[in-house]
DNA sequence: CGGAATCCCTCAAGATACTG
DNA sequence: CAGTATCTTGAGGGATTCCG
Protein backbone atom coordinates (compact mmCIF):
# COMPACT_ATOMS: atom_id res chain seq x y z
CA UNK A 1 0.00 0.00 0.00
CA UNK A 2 1.68 2.79 -0.77
CA UNK A 3 -0.44 6.39 0.36
CA UNK A 4 -1.08 5.76 3.68
CA UNK A 5 -2.57 9.32 4.30
CA UNK A 6 -4.39 11.10 1.28
CA UNK A 7 -3.09 14.90 2.05
CA UNK A 8 -5.37 17.61 0.85
CA UNK A 9 -3.76 19.81 -1.33
CA UNK A 10 -4.98 22.96 -3.29
CA UNK A 11 -6.55 24.55 -0.87
CA UNK A 12 -8.66 27.02 -2.31
CA UNK A 13 -7.12 30.64 -1.64
CA UNK A 14 -3.77 29.86 -3.19
CA UNK A 15 -5.39 28.60 -6.32
CA UNK A 16 -8.49 30.60 -6.97
CA UNK A 17 -5.78 33.84 -6.81
CA UNK A 18 -3.25 32.16 -9.39
CA UNK A 19 -6.17 31.13 -11.76
CA UNK A 20 -8.16 34.59 -11.44
CA UNK A 21 -4.72 35.97 -12.88
CA UNK A 22 -3.39 33.76 -15.26
CA UNK A 23 -6.76 31.33 -15.63
CA UNK A 24 -8.13 33.76 -18.19
CA UNK A 25 -8.12 32.89 -21.98
CA UNK A 26 -5.62 35.92 -22.73
CA UNK A 27 -4.38 36.96 -19.50
CA UNK A 28 -0.71 34.70 -20.03
CA UNK A 29 -0.48 36.07 -23.69
CA UNK A 30 -0.79 39.23 -21.79
CA UNK A 31 1.58 39.15 -19.26
CA UNK A 32 4.06 37.38 -21.92
CA UNK A 33 4.21 40.30 -23.88
CA UNK A 34 4.99 42.50 -20.89
CA UNK A 35 7.80 40.78 -20.45
CA UNK A 36 9.55 42.43 -23.09
CA UNK A 37 8.80 45.70 -21.24
CA UNK A 38 6.47 48.53 -21.26
CA UNK A 39 3.67 48.79 -24.13
CA UNK A 40 0.90 50.50 -24.87
CA UNK A 41 -2.64 49.50 -25.72
CA UNK A 42 -2.39 49.31 -29.03
CA UNK A 43 0.63 47.39 -29.46
CA UNK A 44 -0.36 45.33 -27.20
CA UNK A 45 -3.00 44.46 -29.32
CA UNK A 46 -1.72 44.04 -32.19
CA UNK A 47 1.22 41.78 -30.44
CA UNK A 48 -1.74 39.31 -29.34
CA UNK A 49 -3.37 37.98 -32.60
CA UNK A 50 -6.71 37.07 -32.15
CA UNK A 51 -7.64 38.79 -29.42
CA UNK A 52 -10.32 42.14 -29.48
CA UNK A 53 -10.09 45.12 -27.41
CA UNK A 54 -13.14 44.08 -25.05
CA UNK A 55 -11.30 41.45 -24.09
CA UNK A 56 -7.71 43.36 -24.00
CA UNK A 57 -9.77 45.92 -22.14
CA UNK A 58 -10.99 43.74 -19.56
CA UNK A 59 -8.11 41.43 -18.78
CA UNK A 60 -5.91 44.06 -18.76
CA UNK A 61 -8.33 45.62 -15.83
CA UNK A 62 -8.37 42.66 -14.09
CA UNK A 63 -4.41 42.15 -14.21
CA UNK A 64 -4.48 45.99 -12.99
CA UNK A 65 -6.60 45.35 -9.72
CA UNK A 66 -4.66 41.68 -8.77
CA UNK A 67 -1.41 44.05 -9.05
CA UNK A 68 0.47 42.45 -11.45
CA UNK A 69 0.27 45.80 -13.94
CA UNK A 70 0.61 49.23 -13.76
CA UNK A 71 -1.59 51.60 -16.01
CA UNK A 72 -0.23 54.95 -16.60
CA UNK A 73 -1.93 57.68 -18.91
CA UNK A 74 -0.38 60.50 -20.60
CA UNK A 75 -2.87 63.27 -21.13
CA UNK A 76 -1.98 63.78 -24.78
CA UNK A 77 -4.17 64.07 -27.92
CA UNK A 78 -4.58 61.26 -28.93
CA UNK A 79 -4.32 59.47 -25.26
CA UNK A 80 -1.00 57.72 -24.93
CA UNK A 81 -1.71 54.86 -22.23
CA UNK A 82 0.89 52.44 -21.10
CA UNK A 83 0.93 49.28 -19.49
CA UNK A 84 4.40 47.98 -17.18
CA UNK A 85 4.22 44.77 -15.07
CA UNK A 86 4.96 45.46 -11.28
CA UNK A 87 7.25 43.25 -9.10
CA UNK A 88 4.58 40.71 -8.24
CA UNK A 89 3.90 40.33 -12.38
CA UNK A 90 7.36 39.56 -13.11
CA UNK A 91 7.59 37.49 -10.83
CA UNK A 92 5.60 34.84 -13.00
CA UNK A 93 8.20 35.55 -15.66
CA UNK A 94 10.06 31.90 -14.33
CA UNK A 95 6.67 29.99 -14.45
CA UNK A 96 5.14 31.16 -17.19
CA UNK A 97 8.31 31.25 -19.42
CA UNK A 98 8.77 27.49 -18.22
CA UNK A 99 4.95 26.68 -19.10
CA UNK A 100 5.83 28.38 -22.21
CA UNK A 101 8.68 26.37 -23.47
CA UNK A 102 6.93 22.60 -22.04
CA UNK A 103 4.10 23.84 -25.00
CA UNK A 104 6.65 24.21 -27.37
CA UNK A 105 8.06 20.80 -26.44
CA UNK A 106 5.33 18.77 -26.54
CA UNK A 107 3.12 20.18 -29.51
CA UNK A 108 2.76 17.80 -31.87
CA UNK B 1 11.70 55.47 -28.57
CA UNK B 2 12.05 52.13 -26.73
CA UNK B 3 9.89 49.56 -28.81
CA UNK B 4 10.71 49.93 -32.79
CA UNK B 5 9.18 46.66 -33.88
CA UNK B 6 6.36 44.81 -32.05
CA UNK B 7 6.59 41.35 -32.17
CA UNK B 8 4.23 38.82 -32.43
CA UNK B 9 3.67 36.66 -29.11
CA UNK B 10 1.85 34.06 -28.32
CA UNK B 11 0.81 31.93 -31.57
CA UNK B 12 -2.02 29.68 -31.15
CA UNK B 13 -0.83 26.47 -30.88
CA UNK B 14 1.26 26.59 -27.89
CA UNK B 15 -0.55 29.00 -25.78
CA UNK B 16 -4.17 26.68 -26.67
CA UNK B 17 -2.27 23.63 -25.61
CA UNK B 18 -1.17 25.01 -22.57
CA UNK B 19 -4.47 26.36 -21.58
CA UNK B 20 -6.49 22.77 -23.05
CA UNK B 21 -3.99 21.58 -20.29
CA UNK B 22 -4.06 23.86 -17.30
CA UNK B 23 -6.43 26.01 -17.91
CA UNK B 24 -9.57 24.52 -16.53
CA UNK B 25 -10.39 25.50 -13.11
CA UNK B 26 -9.89 22.02 -11.59
CA UNK B 27 -7.07 20.78 -13.85
CA UNK B 28 -3.88 22.55 -11.89
CA UNK B 29 -5.41 20.83 -8.63
CA UNK B 30 -5.39 17.55 -9.86
CA UNK B 31 -1.99 17.75 -11.95
CA UNK B 32 -0.46 18.88 -8.61
CA UNK B 33 -2.65 15.98 -6.60
CA UNK B 34 -0.44 13.51 -9.00
CA UNK B 35 2.82 15.04 -7.78
CA UNK B 36 2.84 12.65 -4.93
CA UNK B 37 2.29 9.69 -6.58
CA UNK B 38 -0.12 7.12 -8.27
CA UNK B 39 -4.04 7.89 -6.74
CA UNK B 40 -6.98 6.24 -6.95
CA UNK B 41 -10.25 8.17 -8.37
CA UNK B 42 -11.91 8.44 -5.15
CA UNK B 43 -8.44 9.26 -3.28
CA UNK B 44 -8.27 12.28 -6.12
CA UNK B 45 -11.75 13.12 -4.75
CA UNK B 46 -11.04 13.56 -0.86
CA UNK B 47 -7.65 15.82 -1.71
CA UNK B 48 -9.79 17.94 -3.95
CA UNK B 49 -12.05 19.91 -1.60
CA UNK B 50 -14.48 21.31 -4.12
CA UNK B 51 -14.42 19.49 -7.00
CA UNK B 52 -17.18 16.75 -8.09
CA UNK B 53 -17.22 13.85 -9.33
CA UNK B 54 -18.41 15.00 -13.15
CA UNK B 55 -15.84 17.53 -13.04
CA UNK B 56 -13.23 15.28 -11.91
CA UNK B 57 -14.00 12.62 -14.44
CA UNK B 58 -14.34 14.88 -16.78
CA UNK B 59 -11.18 16.52 -16.07
CA UNK B 60 -9.15 13.29 -15.55
CA UNK B 61 -10.38 12.42 -19.58
CA UNK B 62 -9.63 15.97 -20.92
CA UNK B 63 -5.55 14.79 -19.48
CA UNK B 64 -5.84 11.66 -20.43
CA UNK B 65 -6.75 12.83 -24.11
CA UNK B 66 -4.01 15.13 -23.88
CA UNK B 67 -0.92 12.61 -22.96
CA UNK B 68 -1.27 14.04 -19.48
CA UNK B 69 -1.75 11.40 -16.87
CA UNK B 70 -2.48 7.15 -17.90
CA UNK B 71 -5.58 5.44 -16.59
CA UNK B 72 -5.25 1.95 -15.32
CA UNK B 73 -7.96 -0.13 -14.43
CA UNK B 74 -7.86 -3.23 -12.21
CA UNK B 75 -10.89 -5.85 -13.03
CA UNK B 76 -11.70 -6.00 -9.16
CA UNK B 77 -15.03 -5.78 -7.52
CA UNK B 78 -15.54 -3.29 -6.43
CA UNK B 79 -13.48 -1.72 -9.25
CA UNK B 80 -9.90 -0.06 -8.68
CA UNK B 81 -8.83 2.87 -11.04
CA UNK B 82 -5.46 4.28 -10.94
CA UNK B 83 -4.21 7.30 -12.26
CA UNK B 84 -0.67 8.36 -13.03
CA UNK B 85 1.37 11.04 -14.94
CA UNK B 86 3.16 10.34 -17.73
CA UNK B 87 6.71 11.64 -18.11
CA UNK B 88 5.06 14.75 -20.17
CA UNK B 89 2.63 15.64 -17.30
CA UNK B 90 5.67 15.28 -15.01
CA UNK B 91 7.63 17.86 -16.99
CA UNK B 92 5.30 20.41 -15.64
CA UNK B 93 6.13 19.73 -12.15
CA UNK B 94 8.28 23.11 -12.47
CA UNK B 95 6.26 25.74 -13.82
CA UNK B 96 3.31 24.68 -11.82
CA UNK B 97 5.47 24.23 -8.51
CA UNK B 98 6.77 28.17 -9.23
CA UNK B 99 3.01 29.30 -9.54
CA UNK B 100 1.98 27.67 -6.05
CA UNK B 101 4.88 29.06 -4.43
CA UNK B 102 4.23 32.17 -6.44
CA UNK B 103 0.63 32.08 -5.21
CA UNK B 104 1.37 31.58 -1.57
CA UNK B 105 3.73 34.70 -1.34
CA UNK B 106 1.46 36.73 -2.55
CA UNK B 107 -2.33 35.90 -1.36
CA UNK B 108 -2.95 38.64 0.61
C1' DC C 1 -16.00 2.14 -6.45
C1' DG C 2 -15.84 4.64 -10.46
C1' DG C 3 -18.09 6.44 -13.21
C1' DA C 4 -22.37 7.70 -16.98
C1' DA C 5 -26.50 10.37 -17.87
C1' DT C 6 -29.50 14.45 -17.12
C1' DC C 7 -30.89 18.90 -16.30
C1' DC C 8 -29.83 23.58 -15.48
C1' DC C 9 -27.60 27.95 -15.41
C1' DT C 10 -24.15 31.45 -15.17
C1' DC C 11 -20.77 34.01 -17.35
C1' DA C 12 -16.60 34.21 -20.19
C1' DA C 13 -15.79 35.43 -24.53
C1' DG C 14 -16.87 37.24 -29.34
C1' DA C 15 -18.64 40.84 -32.65
C1' DT C 16 -19.68 45.33 -33.55
C1' DA C 17 -20.66 50.20 -33.15
C1' DC C 18 -19.73 54.40 -30.91
C1' DT C 19 -16.94 58.31 -28.30
C1' DG C 20 -13.78 61.86 -25.71
C1' DC D 1 -5.78 56.16 -29.47
C1' DA D 2 -7.88 53.96 -25.92
C1' DG D 3 -11.22 52.75 -24.54
C1' DT D 4 -17.20 52.26 -23.48
C1' DA D 5 -21.68 50.22 -24.46
C1' DT D 6 -24.75 46.44 -26.14
C1' DC D 7 -26.17 42.22 -27.73
C1' DT D 8 -25.50 37.35 -28.30
C1' DT D 9 -23.80 32.73 -27.86
C1' DG D 10 -21.93 28.42 -26.16
C1' DA D 11 -19.30 26.07 -23.20
C1' DG D 12 -17.75 25.36 -18.45
C1' DG D 13 -19.29 24.10 -14.50
C1' DG D 14 -22.68 22.50 -10.61
C1' DA D 15 -26.19 19.20 -8.42
C1' DT D 16 -28.29 15.04 -8.55
C1' DT D 17 -29.63 10.33 -9.82
C1' DC D 18 -28.61 5.86 -11.54
C1' DC D 19 -25.69 1.71 -12.86
C1' DG D 20 -22.29 -2.63 -13.45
Amino acid sequence: MRHKNVEIVAEKCALQEILDVIGGKWAMSIIYALFSGTRRFSELERMIPGINTRMLVKELKNLTQNGIVTRKVYPTVPPTVEYTLTPKGRKLEPSIAELYKWGQEYVK
